[in-house]
DNA sequence: GAGCGTTCAGGCGGTTCA
DNA sequence: TGAACCGCCTGAACGCTC
């Protein structure tokens, strides 16, 4: 052989590319390197996907004894109760196959009781249930934290202006008109008493913040506003915001009972004060003698 | 503020309507804690096995429901199309079991599409296919994985001596003689030609060294070779090895289609080697005028 | 990601009628 | 008797929880 192994002596170096240690190129030649799993069902030899019930079975073993291990009436051997349990023979005999299954050690234990089983489904219906719910919670919960910076950063704008100009007689808007700069302004007195009545029910009620703002939305997006021509979305917008207010009413009497029939009413109030907004136009008209308004000053003074 | 953000809703639903998405408590039907499942098929009243085709059912109707659906021509009911569907009559009319299964809400579209099912199947035969090819492979991987290992083993032994005794100049086999020490030797110069043209072409085929050391090992077990008693389980291997380079040639020809024709090219040269070889024992016969190899000796050089 | 349960199609022996 | 039907058993694929 000389030859036979001279060539391949001589060929050895020859179509490598100028390698020193020859034992290097050894790794990365192009067939896979990666482990082949040589794991193997402890029951019958089929290829494993893991553990199941304390053993490495495959997945049909694991579904036999999952399904057969739990039943009254188990099976019974028809030959000696020897029966070889390979992968081509294991749905021979059933007898066989669990009684190989538990000699490996398969656990009956580990196969979830049917109580066990009850409660599971029961937890995951209760998640399923609580799944839109929570994601409805959660957008309402946004929507009510939007609304309350706008009124944070709102207040707050009001608010600095009353700290910066009260001592320079400056304040702006209607925030701190007496009854008797009302009359002056030629108001009727019934009109005035009906406003001041309105903020005192409103005072009791002792609105935590997130309910006022929602309900302040709920007065914004009326689709009855003067001007306002998309009134199908305004109205979606004014139904989502009441909704969002009752969700929440409904939320915070788990922790606060006393507040009964809080949602109906601020419905009222907000049913007053519409009616309330009415008849300040008409007065308004009535003082002014404005027989229209153009849509810009509705906006501005609404 | 007050004034300004009024307006006036009364558009809003009546407060009492309080069913939200909140659903039904779902605790597991209390009734019975007991194993005894209370699901029973709201085809039939037998009892359930799980959710089949989006309705919990038996798995008498949800096969017959998987087989019959999809039939063109479905069942006619003989009678007024209300028979009783219960265990013991639901096979006496599949009309009605039919439409009792869609009535309670099984859906058509759960079933696969007979597309979808061509495509499971074709995934299944393909897999199914291809489990003993890549068992192949794999064995193919492990062979050339044994014979780089020892063909590295070999070499090293090799380089160290070169490495180790060159300054002592000494060189074990015939590694790097030169054309003049062969001629020296007594070789005919057409024989060192023509050595020299086949490491030459096997030099430019720039083997890989799965490809080499496959070449070599069907080389290697020549059923030919003198003194092989059992040629039959020679051959075998010589015919394993040759398949195992044929197989990784073509699979490697997906990375590297320059390569054609390579088996057959490495196919001829170990023909021609084989030529080689005879040529070698008639020279060396001729030079040292040796009558006959004992068995010992053939195989010591060959 | 490992290891459970769930759900689908399929295999197969038994059953029912024509 | 045999073709269609029936339903139990099987395992592959997937979903879910820790
Ligand atoms: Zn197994
Ligand atoms: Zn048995
Ligand atoms: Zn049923
Ligand atoms: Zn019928």
């Amino acid at each position: 052989m000389q030859l036979t192994l001279d060539s391949v002596a001589c060929m050895l170096r020859a179509p490598s590319e100028e390698q020193g240690p020859v034992a290097a190129p050894l790794i990365p030649e192009g067939m896979d390197s990666r482990e082949d799993e040589p794991r193997s069902c402890v029951v019958c030899g089929d290829r494993a996907t893991g553990y199941n019930f304390h053993a490495l079975t495959c997945e049909g073993c694991k579904g036999f004894f999952r399904r057969t291990v739990n039943k009254s009436t188990g099976p019974t051997c028809p030959f000696t109760g020897s029966c070889e349990v390979s992968r081509a023979q294991r749905r021979r005999c059933p007898a066989c196959r669990l009684q190989k299954c538990l000699d490996v050690g398969m656990r009956k234990d580990m196969v979830l009781s049917p109580e066990a089983l009850a409660l599971r489904r029961a937890k995951q219906a209760l998640r399923r249930a609580q799944q839109p719910l929570m994601k409805v919670r959660k957008e309402q919960n946004e929507l009510v934290q939007t609304l309350l910076e706008a009124h944070t950063r709102y207040v707050a704008t009001m608010f600095d202006q009353f700290v910066q100009f009260k001592t320079q007689n400056f304040l702006c808007g209607p925030l701190c008109y007496t009854v008797e700069d009302a009359l002056h302004a030629g108001f009727q007195k019934e009109f005035i008493e009906w406003i001041f009545h309105f903020h005192g029910t409103l005072r009791q009620l002792r609105l935590q913040e997130p309910e006022y703002v929602l309900m302040a939305a709920v007065a914004l997006f009326s689709p009855d506003r003067p001007g306002v021509t998309q009134r199908e979305e305004v109205e979606q917008l004014q139904e989502k915001m009441a909704l969002t207010l009752d969700s929440y009413i409904k939320e915070q009497r788990q922790q606060r009972p006393q507040k009964r029939f809080l949602y109906a009413k601020l419905l009222g109030l907000l049913t007053e004060l519409r009616s309330i907004n009415n008849q300040y136009w008409y007065q308004i008209q009535r003082i002014q003698g404005l027989p229209a308004m153009v849509p810009l000053l509705q906006e501005i003074c609404s």
